[in-house]
DNA sequence: TTAATTACTGACTGACCAGTCATTAAATAA
DNA sequence: TTATTTAATGACTGGTCAGTCAGTAATTAA
């Protein structure tokens, strides 16, 4: 007789779980491509890691880029929003909105899994024009916007000198997303590390430049 | 009788230049990794855009890799060699050098084919990280040397204020690297243009912010 | 002129992968 | 319990491409 090791039979092969796949193929979705970015993540493996069959992947989803739309479309378009209402509603001085504009940009996507996103699309950008295209739209345009509209506040009041605001917009928002590429691509091998002076010493010199010099009003 | 047009028989299918095969081969290399990226740039198409067959380019290069590390170390580290020289023997004042030095870096690599290299390294970075670790030794740490020694200069000096001058070096480095991935990623796809202010604006508020206030100062 | 050398060619191999679809079985209705 | 519906599976297809190598022809040496 032999005796050998049987593994418990699961009590069933699979379940059934329409609610909850595309949540979770969409998180998978996010780490791989964080990983290895878009073009390199086999579809496979996404079924894999959601802990389902390459199959009913494409029951839940059509396409390897209409995953990705969606994962732009559920997990940004949310904190764009977010941030835009707090624009929206604060009263207070524009140098304060501004210097919390870019630290809730930091915490909200610098600081978490979202900043991985804007390095996939510029990778992809070349072989993927549609995703690129979607992304500009749906994202960069809109975050633009944002700064402008601030500066252009801070300008309008009296606060801030007159400036480009547009030139001014992308002057903020360079060294907000290109620590994220960095982030992503390059630290690996960099042996120097982004410390959190970074971000403080860009607000610092922003506003140096922006705020008017009080030394001749009263 | 059939009259043909007859092409003009070439009077040999193929010529031997062994001496110019490595140079055509990187040049058609860049134009299509700049167009494509690395991965999705086919060894067929560089070999046809160069003139000659997929055979003949593994008789220059071992292999696709080898030939992204001769475009940076032949194209990238003679431009580097040059601003280091021309940092090295500067006289006058810091604020000129750092001024002319950005230039320098927009004059010879933003605003030529070069600036495509940065965006390829990162977009590359996860699935060929030899490629990464090989242009951050040879580049980035390179490049971030030489603006952290002109800071450092300045504030030796007391051109400049005391500032950390890593973080200072990243941030003037930031929007620089920055509008080069733009370029060739997102800028296709977004209406908005990078006018010749951006360069401008961000060189007065780096020095805005460096150089001391003069108030005081006799 | 003939032989030896080597730059060059391109068909081929083996590996990879997005997306399909016939089949299986879990859940639900009858 | 049996029939129906549909979530889920995974082998398969058709296409892609880096790198190889046996053969061809331009060049050079004998």
């Amino acid at each position: 007789m032999v005796f050998s090791i049987s593994k418990p039979e699961p009590s069933s092969r699979w379940k059934r779980r329409k609610e909850d796949r595309p949540e979770e193929i969409l998180n998978a979705a996010l780490e791989l491509f964080t990983e290895k970015g878009f073009a390199a993540t086999r579809m496979d493996d996404v079924a894999k890691s959601a802990g389902i069959s390459k199959g009913t992947l494409y029951n839940y989803f059509e396409s390897k880029e209409s995953i990705f739309h969606a994962v732009v479309q559920e997990m940004i378009s949310p904190e764009i929003e977010k941030v835009e209402t707090m624009v929206a509603n604060y009263k207070g001085p524009t140098d304060h909105l501004l210097r919390q504009l870019i630290r809730a940009w930091w915490t909200n996507v610098g600081e978490t899994r979202l900043s991985a996103i804007p390095k996939i699309v510029i990778s992809e950008s070349g072989n993927f024009p549609e995703l690129a295209e979607f992304f500009v739209e749906t994202v960069v345009k809109r975050a633009r916007r944002l700064f402008t509209d601030v500066v252009s506040r801070g300008v309008v009041s009296g606060e801030f000198n007159l400036v480009e605001t547009q030139a001014v917009a992308r002057l903020i928002i360079a060294p907000l997303v290109y620590a994220t590429i960095w982030q992503h691509s390059l630290k690996p091998f960099d042996d120097d590390y982004l410390s959190d002076e970074y971000v403080d010493l860009h607000i610092k010199f922003i506003l140096k430049s922006l705020i008017k010099d009080q030394r001749f009003d009263v």
